[in-house]
This record gives C-alpha cells, structure tokens and sequence, in this order.
DNA sequence: ATTATTGTACTAAGTAGTTAATACAACAAT
DNA sequence: ATTGTTGTATTAACTACTTAGTACAATAAT
C-alpha cells in the first residue's frame, strides 16, 4: 500500500478515500486482514490516532469489521463492496461533469475532451 | 454567482475554485470588476478575512489584479486565462483517470464509462 | 496464569482555518 | 477639506485536525 497526501484536506479522509480505492481494486480483498493500526499508522507515517479515525469510519461504512482483540478484516458482503465500487465511480464522474459544465462546457465536449486525453496524452 | 461549500475543504480554497471555473466560462470577463471584498464575503456568507485571503491567492495567480482603492477586477491577459483554462479542465481529467485507475479501470473502461454516463444518466 | 497483540480511550499541546471586531491607508467624488 | 468606498492589517477567540504520550480492555498464544 503506498501512502500519498495533499495539504489542504484532512488526513484521515485522504486515507479512507485510498482505502476504499484499494479495496475497490482487490489488492485488500474481502476476508483480508489489514495491519494493525499502529504498524499501518506506521506505514502511512501518520500518527495512530489519525489512522484510528479512518479505520472506524470505513468500519461505519461497512467496509471493514472488527474482531476485537484479532485485528481488523474487510467485509465479505459483496454487495457491500459492489455498492461501494459503483458509488465511488459514479461520484468521480460525476464531479467531472460538474466541474467542466460549471467551465462552459457541455455534454459532448467533455467526453470528447476525456477520450482525447486517453488517446494523446500518454504517461 | 451562486456559492456552497462542502465540508472537509477549507472554504478559501473552495473559493479559489469557483472563481476560476466561474472565469474560465466567463462570468466574470477579462478587465470586469468583481464586488467588494465585504460585499462579496457577504453574498457568499463568508467572513470578509476569508474571501480576502481566496481572492489574494487568485491575485497571486495573477486571474485579479487590484487598483488599490478602486476595486478588483478580472486580468485581461488572455494568455494567463487562456493557461488557467486548460489546467483547470487537465486537472480535472487526470484526477479521474488516477482515480478511476487506483480502482482498476484501464483507459478503455474508464472513457467508456465517461460516455455512458453522458449518454444514460440524465440530470 | 502470563504474555503479547489487538482495538480503544483519554488528555495535552500544536497548527490551521474561520469568524468577529476594529482600525488604518489610499484615493475618487463631492 | 470632507466623505465614502475601496483594499489591507491586526488581534482575539473558537473549532477541527493532528500529533504525542499514556493507559486500559479483550483475548489468542504460550
């Protein structure tokens, strides 16, 4: 798991919006046991607490459960997952469309300019 | 000019944002004046100290300039706007595809699901 | 029973953003 | 010269986030 934040946005939403991503994506699949809070607070170099706060919020999610003194685990409930998957792919794109219609453009322009992108703009 | 802001944001940088999407599609055009500080911190529901620091980082930017007791206004350097624009609207596209592809959707995918959403999800 | 590992809780201190209130500085209009 | 409008600066208080340090609770492993 790599561990990235930008200033100007809590650290703790940073991490559960990385979380979910990485739960979305399989590399925490559901069953898994995550690492306990103070290694993972470590690994994120942030403090335990911090890293506390984010856990317990994916947990109110349903994403993630606790057995008390065992660690923490990610839901089996695929249709918790599922949901999760589609809601988070569905709100980044929407805000796109938010965004650049808030620029001027409409419908069409903005999936031309994302599919251009995809095609020219390498990385 | 409408506001809202979300919360786990700072405002001013809300702030910052909106204007630039409201300049960039040209509600505010080049050499326009925009309101008071107080007035607009007022239609903004923000306090004065807030909206100041938003539009100093604009000014930083160089998107305002002021004339010291005569107001601020929008530049009428196209090059600057003509370069804010297309960050603005690059940013926007790359956050999604780095996001889109944290969750494992390749290129393909994601410009597909870009289009359906156009074409299938009416607002 | 003891130990180690786990999640959880609490207090204190520091930083950043926000609001509030007030004052000053520049200058156009009168 | 006076007034009003503008941007700017300063101080204090409040809240949220973050870190640090410490302690407790539960239980699997030994």
């Amino acid at each position: 798991m790599e561990w990235s934040f930008k200033p100007g946005q809590p650290i703790y939403t940073q991490i559960v919006e990385q979380m979910k991503l990485s739960i979305a994506k399989g590399v925490f699949q559901p069953g898994d046991k995550i690492p306990a809070v103070r290694d993972f607070a470590l690994e994120a170099a942030v403090n335990p607490n911090t890293m506390q706060r984010a856990l317990t919020e994916l947990e109110r999610d349903g994403l993630l459960y606790t057995e008390r003194t065992n660690g923490r685990f990610v839901t089996k409930e695929e249709e918790t997952l599922d949901k999760m998957r589609r809601e988070l792919g569905e709100d980044f794109i929407r805000e796109l469309f938010e965004n650049l219609e808030k620029m001027g453009m409409d419908k069409e322009e903005i999936v031309d300019a994302v599919a251009h992108w995809a095609k020219e703009v390498k990385k």
